[in-house]
DNA sequence: TCGTTTTACTTAATCGTTTCAGTCATAGTA
DNA sequence: TACTATGACTGAAACGATTAAGTAAAACGA
């Protein structure tokens, strides 16, 4: 008797056991056929493969064996929100090309978490995420997700946010946002601007964007809106230009349309600014559009400078003059920390990635009115 | 005594029955807590979750409820090839993007498996993602993976490819690739173009590109590129131009670069074709890059249809024609046809999607010589 | 008051592997 | 020959949960 495929028994997927009694070795035995061959016998080996082919045995479950191992083989990348707009930001989408290649290098295969679910920031996601270690990406510093990854107790690797309360030994990975920043800023008053309007990221969870006063500004709990805010206002700080005195718009999605919609804002302010920072090349990109729109030219009429410098932004209409910043790089920088922390090495130091402005076609001094 | 902490004792990561222990109840009940709220008396409950709290308990371990329940909460998605190149390919990323949409509504977790690591296409990478279901994506009919993917016995979508032998019965989802390709080459056809090159994908395993001819056209096992390439013969015979004489360029892989050096080859042939056909947007934009770079002028020294419709086409320079496919339309049907499979619903039959031409600005009749 | 539900838990089996510590021949050494 | 290695496998205890079935007490109805 046994496990034999009686014809109209239901036949359930083999399992290791099943492969052992056909062969007639203990479970142990073909366990290590497939993890240790060389404690078997040649011979033994083919025939435990060839049992297990003929059962469709597919190999060692991948669940039970992570359940007993100890880890599964995977890192979890935690994406703010949802995974959809992951895909649609291409920043987002070279840093986990960067994380990608070397998790799949070190054998590791990508779990992508989503941060929200149909709106809530649901921390269940990342509960019950089967991964060995997380790449937190874009996560507000005080998110309840971050929590839930601490309670985790995986490695994990914190990208732009460190989160708040860090007790400083945690492996970060940020870029000089506040230098870029200011680099984009002093280039604007360099040739000439005074005018010079904002258009950021969210600053706090609220349903619809608008001017931000200063008040608001400094509710921001993500750490390079922060930061980038911090550098422009130091960069025209240097030229004279008084922060209380310069627009910010705040957008609740970092989307083109929402870049537009600020710019169709400010540009129809009296008087017009004659340069916009965008916080991001996405919304850099909606101001340019709206420019469009509204029969402006840039940078004839006013000048446009984005932060993030990816790839479109060297092919839009005009070339966008950015803030660099290596997005590949940072996500291989990420999964390497991770991936060494996982291989029981210590955890790294922080780590800061420079940025430095690329400047292109849409910027020039400001036309006298 | 116990698990308590005593200070100096290592402190593993709780458990759920540790939790049990502390608050004095059966494992049982801290799972129900979690799982059956309604089974318990509320008071007993709260008193459970402030012992996980204090203890540190994350909630139950997903690994463990994974094997125990028989699903993970996680969709597998199979790339053919290296995950770093999905990102770097615009369709791809629609692609997932529609995927991911339809996951995390269904409270799933996108897990990406490369194909292919380290160059050698190994199924190791299936065998051991922890998963309830696979989306297969752009993978060869005839690939290895594939044959491991079904070895798995897990729920399974193929998207474009359906694997060779298949039953007939299998979820797939692909588009109207040769319809999409005959519109094309029947444009082209009509502007009035009768000398026509072709730049396409891979056939089959080669380290190299360069023209393809008739017996190595039928050697590909990736079912677009050969609907692609039945599309244009038949578009182009239509208008009597016989596809022996229509040079049939081979790039190893789906980048412009690719596209570039394929165009480098075809517009130095004497007589230089009027019109190229690539088989994807990524490869009409290397061609684009090379016209420029040789002097020559699109459309006004030869027109280029590309294939894809990804949003850069509309961005290029010229705009693109191209044909269109909805990628994110396909990864949400793909993912749907997944996730109803994983509910337990019957597998739908089939689905194509349809393709059309977008008519942009890289075509017009050809310049008599 | 007695039998029946209902509520609130508990018991114990199970999910499919891995791995440590044996066991038992057979080979090697002195 | 007696003793230790080595090689080739086995036994059984985890890994951390879930869940069907069971039990004891409390609540209910007549």
């Amino acid at each position: 008797m046994g496990v034999n495929d009686e014809k109209g028994k239901i036949r359930r997927r083999a399992t290791l056991k099943d492969v052992a009694a056909e062969v007639g070795v203990s479970p142990a035995t073909v366990s290590n056929a497939y993890n240790r061959p060389e404690q078997l016998s040649g011979a033994l080996r083919v025939k435990i493969m060839e049992a297990a082919r003929r059962l469709g045995y597919a190999g060692p479950d991948p669940t039970a064996r992570g359940l007993r191992r100890g880890r599964v083989g995977a890192i979890g990348v935690l994406y703010a929100d949802r995974l959809s707009y992951a895909f649609a930001d291409p920043a987002a989408v070279l840093f986990f090309e960067g994380v990608s290649r070397v998790a799949e290098e070190a054998g590791f295969a990508l779990l992508l978490v989503p941060g929200s679910i149909s709106g809530r920031h649901d921390p269940k996601a990342v509960r019950g995420a089967a991964v060995d270690g997380f790449v937190v990406y874009c996560m507000a510093e005080d998110d309840r997700m971050i929590g839930a990854v601490r309670e985790r107790r995986l490695p994990a690797v914190f990208v732009d946010d460190p989160p708040k309360a860090s007790s400083g030994d945690l492996p970060i990975v940020r870029v000089d946002d506040e230098g870029g920043a200011r680099a984009a800023a002093e280039h604007l008053t360099g040739l000439g601007h005074r005018r010079v309007a904002v258009v950021t990221f969210e600053l706090a969870p609220s349903p619809e964007g608008g001017l931000a006063d200063l008040e608001r500004q400094a509710q921001t709990s993500f750490r390079p809106t922060r930061s980038r805010l911090d550098g422009y206002k130091k960069g025209l700080g240097n030229a004279g230009v008084r922060w209380e005195d310069v627009p910010v718009y705040e957008c609740p999605e970092n989307v083109p349309a929402e870049g537009a919609r600020a710019a169709r804002f400010l540009l129809s302010m009296d008087p017009r600014p004659t340069a916009i920072l965008a916080a991001s090349d996405q919304l850099a990109f909606g101001v340019m559009e709206a420019a469009k729109d509204m029969g402006l030219s840039v940078p004839g009429d006013f000048s446009v400078v984005g932060f993030d410098d990816v790839p479109e932004a060297a092919r839009s209409d005009p070339q966008l003059t950015t803030v660099h910043q290596d997005h590949v790089a940072k996500g291989l920088l990420a999964g390497r920390m991770l991936v060494a922390r996982l291989e029981g090495e210590e955890p790294e130091a922080p780590a800061v990635l420079p940025t430095h402005l690329v400047q292109r076609a849409s910027t020039a001094p400001p036309t006298p009115l």
